[in-house]
DNA sequence: TCTGGGGTCCTCACCCTC
DNA sequence: TCTGGAGGGTGAGGACCC
């Protein structure tokens, strides 16, 4: 039996630099490229203007840069790229509840469970509703691919690519496939590639023609089967709404290799705390705590370490951090450090030990003479850190276990006290009103004042310390305060 | 001036228990 | 009492995704 094409695949284009484009005029039909501006820096996103010059996703920033020597460099704004996926996710969510978001700017829907669509014409005008609607709420647009499948619904959107729908008709599948590079199915990359490339397989149809036990003998049980029936058009992956967090982690590269060992201890302690405050903020606590040490050479190793239960206590994280970091050895230079916990519970030990108190006192008041089921020598223990015993950890002489105090300010503007204005990001002055800043340095920053739905904006200097400029929040990209105009409706095709 | 950050899943080795 | 295999838990690393 075919399936309908009812599966709907959504890619916003390029998304973080349209949203950059849409609200920032004078970037429309520029090259603008995103990410971390650091000498270590990689590309998020570029915009189809700057591809055009070879610029991609995961490329040194500084490689771009020599590439496209003209374009805007800028900083993530995760906090408004937030906003705009939260009223796209909304959109898909009046289509269906089974909407199963993969990052801020993609998303299946299963819109015969929404009883939206039932064959390939419903499907298809849902799926022309929806880019017209996107593209009306936020100004941006989307790509859509519809399909029987999971799989050939992302594969649809990808050929849609950009500002384009395209459906995949039941029973077409294989012939789609078939000249496709194997790096168009999910979970081929560069190594699977590599591998079945030297094997003589580059397509999807020769990749068919392996066979099963072939690719198994090849990539594994797992990874082969599942290949074959990829390469086949065969995928029944159910869409699902929510997907429960297995694991929370916070890693920093470092501009410069860390050689100081003290130096090196404090990072992973506030890798620990930011780690621990991430963990609180998502309601969950964890029993695996991991560190991730990233060499001068880029060789990764991790060391982990299991508690007696879960815990999100920031002394128990960074103890156990610390534990893990005397077993690695950092000669020669350290360029990332990461803290991770993973086996979340939405409860902790220290819970279940406020349980069993609790229990105890019920059954005390009850005198019913029974005693309390749960053990607390257990939870006791963990809570003050496994290695009490004989572990020889650093651990300090009982710290207080108190939230961490740091806030994380990974996508908020830089405080005012700081005076460092990285490209991007929104500022306001006292006389000229919202603008971002273009660029700063010796002593300068330019800001260009525009907003959302305005014209291009003028550019002006200042000092970084003049007192009337100020980090701002992102403006909404269409809404009220663009002074009555709705935003024009994204970047602009046109030659730069 | 090479190579981010936050995840998931899989495989393999090793140890322990039954 | 010793041995061997199965199976689970743990730790480490790799591949992949956006």
């Amino acid at each position: 039996m075919r399936a309908a094409p009812t599966i709907l695949h959504l890619d916003m284009d390029a998304f973080y630099a349209s949203v950059e484009q849409a609200s920032k005029p004078s970037l429309r039909g520029k090259a603008v490229i995103v990410g971390g501006l650091g000498p270590r820096g990689v590309v998020a996103t570029a915009s189809y203007e700057a591809r055009r010059f070879g610029v991609h996703s995961a490329m040194p920033m500084a490689q771009a840069r020599r590439l496209c020597p003209n374009g805007a460099c800028l900083i993530p704004r995760f906090s408004l790229y937030r906003a705009v996926s939260d009223v796209v996710m909304a959109l898909l969510r009046e289509l269906s509840p089974l909407v199963e978001p993969l990052s801020l700017d993609e998303a299946f829907v299963d819109l015969e469970a929404g009883g939206t669509a039932f064959d390939a014409e419903s499907a298809l005008e849902t799926g022309q509703r929806l880019r017209a609607d996107i593209l009306a709420a936020t100004g941006l647009n989307a790509s859509v691919g519809l399909a029987g499948s999971k799989m050939l619904a992302k594969v649809a959107s990808e050929e849609a690519k950009p500002d384009g729908l395209l459906l995949i008709e039941p029973g077409t599948e294989r012939a789609l496939l078939a000249p496709m590079s194997v790096r168009t199915l999910p979970g081929v990359g560069p190594a699977t590639g590599e591998h079945l490339r030297r094997a003589g397989i580059t397509t999807v149809g020769e990749l068919a023609e392996a066979g099963e036990d072939e690719l198994v003998r090849m990539v594994g049980r797992s990874h082969g089967v599942g290949l074959y029936r990829m390469a086949l058009g065969l995928d029944d992956r159910p869409v699902v709404a929510e997907r429960d967090a297995k694991s929370v982690s916070v890693e920093d590269t470092f501009d410069v290799d860390l050689h100081d060992r003290v130096r090196i201890r404090n990072e992973v302690q506030r890798l620990a705390d930011r780690c621990v405050h991430r963990l609180r903020d998502s309601g969950h606590s964890g029993r695996t705590i991991v560190l991730k040490v990233r060499r001068y050479d880029f060789s990764t190793l991790t060391r982990s370490e299991t508690l007696r239960g879960p815990t999100d206590d920031p002394a128990v994280v960074r103890e156990a951090a610390a534990r893990l970091l005397e077993a690695v050895d950092t000669t020669g230079g350290v360029r990332l450090l990461g803290v991770g916990v993973t086996g979340l519970a939405d409860y902790t030990q220290e819970d279940l030990f406020a349980q069993s108190m609790a229990a105890e006192a019920a059954a005390e008041a009850a005198a019913a003479g029974e005693g309390g089921a749960v053990e607390p020598a257990g939870a006791a223990e963990a809570a003050g850190t496994g290695g009490a015993g004989g572990s020889g950890g650093p651990a300090g002489p009982g710290g207080p276990a108190e939230a961490p105090e740091r806030a994380e300010p990974s996508d908020e503007p830089e405080p005012a006290r700081e005076r460092r204005w990285a490209a991007g990001s929104d500022v306001r002055h006292a006389v000229y009103g919202p603008g971002w800043v273009q660029g700063s340095g010796v002593g300068r920053v330019t800001v260009r004042f525009e907003r959302p739905g305005s014209p291009p904006g003028r550019v002006r200097t200042f000092r970084v310390d003049d007192p009337e400029l100020e980090p701002s929040d992102p403006l909404p990209l269409v809404g009220e305060s663009a002074a009555g105009e709705p935003a024009a409706g994204g970047p602009v095709p046109e030659e730069g």
